[in-house]
DNA sequence: TTGTAGGCGTTATCAC
DNA sequence: GTGATAACGCCTACAA
């Protein structure tokens, strides 16, 4: 590989030319400008990012640590951090800790080691020590989905409470009795928030909480299908469940065809996070749905701000979710 | 934050020294390792990856470059590169091109100038120039998915064209008569092969080819989407339509879905590559399922194998599709 | 405006 | 086995 040394002996200026011109910051004679770019086209000369962020001491790479790469809903948010990454100038660099400590902490580490430029993550353990260690490091912090108590950093959030009560609320008004709640482990934001907002809804209709129907799970497929099937055999008898995310939504749902529980005739569904193709889903599945797609802009909008302003205020955005009533909850109207 | 000198100098050694007990590689002193491992704990010393970078000239850092975060098919894959690269020692930082020539461009040019280990790229468009100057300057591309004809690198394919044969002869086994085919553009090797296969399959069953049954689109939802529509509106009147990837499967079955036709009552449904919550869709989906996982395995392990042997043969695996009949092709037992 | 020179934090090559 | 010392390729005072 050519150095930019290299340049500057063809285009017969010093090193310091060559760097000024291929940085545009500084005045460089039109001249020995026009000289230097053709000395680099003819050696297909490229700057050596690596050296260049060591002198600078930071990159222009940004890192992204979702907790499931497969969950379409981080996928989506993924879109809405690229597009504002790139439009300031930015590369993302996705790491998939899989809700796995292990990975995540792997993956912090990559980031404080590699220089990034800063951090977006959607906490799937509590390394707070970790972010902030990186945060004084001079590597910015932002959370996203989930809420990190204790870590300097920026966050955005979604109403996850409101959402719950609306789910629930719905399962009350549509007449259900035994309104069942699989949610996510106890360590996620976003688990707990949204059982308390399904705890809310039943208090505030004079309701009684049935613990015997909460049941704190993982956020996937396979423990969605687990807790339904806990509820079932253990004989809480459930009208309705009201799910904490996509794919428990989509586990819970198999259980119910596996016993041949109609839904909603046996067991009505309303799920957090929409699921993609959901109209080819039968029956259509009421969801309490999140501004992904923005999640991810908000993110990235922070991140960008604090990487211009380091002292700015540290700030929590919070976004809207919205039901979308759909067939999974709605036993009147059956379908021909 | 410390550098390896203000180790050296707590621990009372040389720099040199603590390079050499944090590597692990050559022998020292158990007393002198040990008061570098203390003087590393107590200062929080981690190695900057950059300047280790600079100075090995290479990095232990894979991109990896897929044409669409959105589409399960490729976070499945990623998952397989994920598990391989992290038991070999390296990171994975993933980029989303999203079909898209410039941004593709774009994340090689970063991969080059990071100075990557290794890229997998499932390539969304021809920059056979780019790919090779990075293979010469010592970054080994692996290709998936997709072929590219000219670049110097290893590949992982599958057998795009037998499964693309196997969905058409099961739908001709079905008796259906007017079988026709949505496929992606004619850049993308699993577009051609898969359209050949659809051919290859008529022609054995000594049925025409026609040409006004045939799509040519762009793998997206809305691409399957309109496509089905125009082969609705120009009357070529189809009984069922192979699809040629998962995405377009969707958008096929919206639009039926909207015109309110029966699958596979009017026109029968057969889609390359798995859909995730397949079981919950109503019909359920004939497919031709790849292994996705093992794909992403296999460009890995060949990816770790150049980088061990840069001057191994290049080799090409090509991997075996599944028909997986279900519902949407089979249009004999009603289901009450 | 241009060039010289020093250093970003590591590892590799020497002597010892 | 250990310690100086010189790169790795780039950027940026500073001097000219």
């Amino acid at each position: 590989m050519a150095t930019i040394y290299d340049v500057a002996r063809r285009a017969q200026v010093s090193a310091a030319t060559v760097s000024r011109v291929l940085n545009g910051r500084q005045t460089v004679d039109p001249l020995l400008a026009e000289r230097v770019l053709d000395a680099v086209a003819e050696l297909g000369y490229r700057r050596n990012a690596v050296a260049r962020n060591l002198r600078k001491r930071q990159t222009s790479l940004w890192t992204v640590i979702i907790s499931d790469v497969q969950n379409p809903f981080f996928t989506s948010l993924v879109r809405g951090v690229e597009d504002v990454a790139s439009a300031a100038g930015y590369s993302v660099a996705l790491c998939n800790s899989d809700e796995n400590p292990e990975k995540e902490s792997n993956y912090i580490a990559v980031a404080l080691a590699e220089q990034a430029a800063g951090l977006i993550i959607s906490p799937s353990s509590r390394h707070i020590e970790d972010l902030n260690l990186l945060a004084e490091t001079g590597c910015p912090v932002v959370m996203v989905d989930r809420e990190l108590k204790g870590v300097h950093g920026d966050s955005v959030l979604v109403d996850n409470e409101h959402g719950a009560e609306m789910a629930t609320s719905h399962l009350i008004d549509q007449g259900y009795q035994q309104i069942a709640c699989i949610t996510g482990p106890r360590r996620l934001s976003t688990a707990t928030q949204r059982l308390r907002g399904y705890r809310e809804a039943l208090r505030a209709a004079g309701r009684p909480v049935d613990e015997a129907l909460v049941r704190m799970s993982n956020f996937r497929e396979h423990g969605g299908y687990k807790a339904m099937a806990s509820l079932l055999d253990e004989g809480a008898a459930p009208d309705a469940v009201f799910t904490a995310n996509n794919l428990m939504t989509v586990g819970a749902m198999e259980c119910l065809a596996e016993r041949g529980l109609s839904i909603p005739g046996d067991v009505a569904v309303v799920g957090f996070d929409e699921l993609p193709w959901a109209d080819l889903v039968r029956p259509s599945i009421t969801t309490v749905a999140q501004p992904t797609y923005d999640e991810g802009r908000a993110a990235a909008e922070l991140l960008a701000k604090r990487i211009a302003q380091p002292d700015r205020k540290l700030t929590r955005v919070t976004l809207h979710t919205e039901l979308r009533v759909r067939a999974s909850s709605t036993p009147l109207p059956r379908q021909g």
